[in-house]
DNA sequence: TATCGATGTTTGTTATAACAAACAACAAGA
DNA sequence: TCTTGTTGTTTGTTATAACAAACATCGATA
């Protein structure tokens, strides 16, 4: 077998795997309509599977909170509410936040760079004016830090919070960028964790969230649903 | 129709919330051995239904990181090492602490009564010696504590924890409760709520958790696996 | 015209069978 | 005796069909 091309390990993905990563992407991506109930035959014929793998995958997605039970027992998208947004906020700062000083407490040099290279590709991103590439490459920031943490339960956790709130995120998201001027508490974020300064890395990014969040909250209608600006 | 008996709402709940339920009660008990691993027909068997409804509630489980994929992707009852369970408590101070820092400031006096009652009840079921309902009491008092904050989010995380933890906690309960002689604090909790001393409350929860995790890790082998006393 | 009831359709739920991969047991050959 | 190949078993995965409940459609009757 000498002189053979590197073989990778082959690994069948379950079904059920590929239509989970599908459905999370797009519910990450703001794909779906708040609101809309996603009917399994439907999603099964759109992924050319059998309704089995895609029940699966749905039935994951209710008991992670990310999709929520309609009438009769459909899976329907949730439409934020802005007291549930300020719920998942709530929990956000105290996660994210120490995450973030964990962060600070443990990256060297390496660790900040790579942060610094992040922020500079968001930057030339939004000069770009590309939306689509921002949301993406924002939200590897903010999971490179709490990467650092080297508390995977904690990024699980938060990860989780950011599916719940991603059908509203995106919505705004280009709209909110915009609105940020002066204050980069991105870069905020960078110089603490590269100074070591878990205080202020856990103070600079509970402030990223809850500015998102007043953003957010100034957009609500009088129902307390959220909407388009 | 009139003189009828109040009729209950007739809700046939699927096998699988069945399953997901008992499942869930086991884990919570410490019903099943860390490590051991759940076969799909053997727990069909045992309900006695088809293994789809089973895979169902396993399949949800392992997404809520409760259960853990195993070689074959099977579901393993993880065994808690003491790395995970330092990152289990590190979460639990930041979101117990929070939930009770929000339950002081929310509750009344009809509240605080009601969970002086509940530690009424807690003593007295050490006295006398009934460990297995104490360790029901004991997760009742606790989340009825989070409860009074009112955010649901923040109950159904917790919540989370307390599942992962489950296979371990109800390992020692037993042991660790006669050891605590003097400082009882629920009684603080109870007592910071009922002041509506949000700080205070906060503050005993975080020792409560760090206490327990404590005389965990002292049970910790070389192996950094937990055993009992 | 409006209301009520029957009927067909949609949709989540469950059991079952077929499938594939991995493991275990065992026998044959070096 | 040790290794190797084969066979049978276990087990997760998937498709399919049957089922039941709810909804929609439509026609008949008052």
């Amino acid at each position: 077998m000498a002189g053979e091309v590197a073989l990778r390990r082959i690994e069948r993905e379950p079904l059920g795997e590929l239509a989970h990563t599908q459905l999370r992407d797009a519910l990450l991506g703001g794909r779906f309509a708040p609101g809309s109930t996603l009917t399994l035959r439907h999603l099964a014929e759109t992924f050319g599977v059998s309704v089995t793998p895609v029940r699966d995958a749905v039935s994951r997605l209710v008991a992670l909170g990310v999709l929520e039970l309609g009438p009769r027992g459909a899976a329907v998208v949730p439409d934020v509410k802005i007291d549930a947004l300020a719920h998942i906020t709530m929990v956000r700062t105290e996660l994210e936040g120490r995450a973030a000083f964990e962060a600070a407490t443990r990256a060297g040099r390496r660790e900040s760079a790579n942060l610094a290279t992040q922020l500079d590709a968001m930057r030339a991103v939004i000069r770009a004016q590309d939306f689509a590439t921002y949301l993406d490459l924002h939200r590897r920031f903010h999971f490179s830090v709490y990467a650092l943490a080297e508390v995977p339960i904690l990024s699980g956790i938060i990860e989780n919070l950011w599916l719940r709130a991603g059908p509203v995120l995106s919505l705004v998201v280009p709209d909110y960028v915009l609105t940020l001027k002066g204050t980069d508490r991105h870069a905020a974020i960078v110089d603490a964790i590269a100074r070591g300064d878990g205080a202020l890395a856990r103070k600079e990014t509970a402030a990223d969230i809850v500015e998102a969040d007043a953003y957010l909250r100034s957009l609500a209608g009088p129902d307390g649903r959220i909407r388009r600006a």
